[in-house]
DNA sequence: AGGACTTATCGTCACCTTGACAATAAGCCG
DNA sequence: CGGCTTATTGTCAAGGTGACGATAAGTCCT
């Protein structure tokens, strides 16, 4: 019965944000501590309902920006996928758009006040079993980490956990802490440098740092984010991960 | 104000479901033809409200049961994605999640009925603009033929185009359809039967085809859908389409 | 200042994969 | 049977990668 529109049924949406950054050369994930019920008292991704007349980024933006005090989107922001809507939250059936963010180690507001604190968790704690999320945002965040380690291999989108400008170390760390392996310094530097479209190289120096000074890098042109348009610039062939 | 909770909007939220082929050679696409507004006589995606009770992948197996008449889903089907709710129905703010369909060519129930009337039609002519669809949904075809082509790339997900069993030549009419290119045939067979986990031989050959005898292989047991699992078998080095 | 230490960067080399392409195999078709 | 078509096996050079040696150029300590 192709023609059966019975009652186009609502349904509530929210938005989670999965933001990941790198501290200390480790994977972390910002989280906020549920002050309702249910699953009062555990971590939970960022997020809340889409709001009417709103579209999805602009509401991730801005429940990003409500628990975190941060106005601009502080790196690479992409849709992850959809979850629900049945069976994830006990109130009844909500359908969930997952978030991506990746982006530089940001200050969260640690506003200790009747808001929900937010703060940076190494993903590897919340995989382990360690730290048990709320809802089905355990899944959420091994996607997005899958997501990202896949990102990391034919994108340019490692440059998101950086600054401006950073060092080729610096970006080894963030494949290092993002894969969880052990890169060649000098290999990397290499493929990293080699690759035509990645890097540009500023001309400037690390100075102050213990060893040699770095030169500093930014992502060249073809792989910064256009207006409107996706990430362009291809790893190719790609930095893949070492498997097994 | 991190708990305003502003009575949780409820969205419609519909499934649409982009079902990928290949028919003679030529990426083809499934629409059908709308018999309501709005966009009424305009080719669309098949689609459709998801039901109260209802999943994401739930209901989009259900809009292509209705509208093609296929009981079981022919091929692999994973989530590509949701857009809106802004902008894209005339009648309103809906979001929409869209599905990816990769299938062997299978016949669609020719109703011609009240129903619509669903067929496969050339990818190329969509994307070239010969064909406008009504919706978003152009995008959504540009989206989900990336992701295709990107797929093919490093999982085994071309078999998915392909009966149980396939000759490699068949296999390799997939990526040149999907990929727009030309591979050569003896370098394709090689990586194709070098790759450990892809390919499985059956021992078995076509007979009564023009030219020589083609060994027929199926998908190897690490590369086939695991129940509940994502796809495992993951090519390595990948399959890199040609670049420029 | 000099030496130890640390990190950055450049080179080398063997191995593997790939793209281009020759050669052979094994069916149909007349 | 000869011609045609497609399948499959090799060959070879160029390019990319992993492992690792060798320098370079700072900081830090004595």
């Amino acid at each position: 019965m192709p023609e059966s529109h019975p009652a186009p049924a609502c349904f509530p949406v929210t938005v989670d944000v999965v933001a990941l950054t790198v501290v200390d050369d480790v994977l972390n994930v910002l989280l906020v501590t549920r002050l309702i019920e249910p699953f009062r008292g555990r971590l939970a991704l960022p997020g809340g309902f889409v709001l009417p007349g709103e579209d999805l980024v602009t509401a991730a933006i801005r429940e990003l920006a409500e628990e975190t005090g941060v106005e601009q989107v502080p790196g690479h922001l992409e849709q992850l996928g959809s979850y629900g809507p049945r069976g994830r939250d006990p109130r009844g059936d909500v359908l969930t758009v997952a978030h991506l963010l990746l982006a530089p180690n940001f200050p969260v507001l640690s506003a200790g006040s009747d808001a929900e604190h937010a703060a940076w968790y190494p993903v590897g704690q919340v995989l382990d079993g360690e730290l048990e999320l709320a809802f089905d945002h355990g899944r959420m965040l091994a996607d997005a980490v899958e997501r990202a380690k896949s990102k990391l291999e034919y994108s340019p989108l490692g440059a998101a956990f950086c600054g401006d400008e950073f060092t080729v170390a610096q970006l080894r760390t963030v494949y290092e802490a993002v894969w969880g392996t052990r890169l060649d310094p000098r290999n990397f530097h290499r493929k990293a440098t080699g690759t035509p479209g990645f890097l540009e190289d500023t001309g400037r120096m690390t100075t102050g740092e213990t060893g040699r000074p770095a030169a500093l890098f930014r992502l060249a042109a073809a792989a910064r984010p256009a207006a409107g348009q996706p990430i362009r610039a291809v790893l190719n062939p790609p930095l893949m991960r070492p498997r097994d």
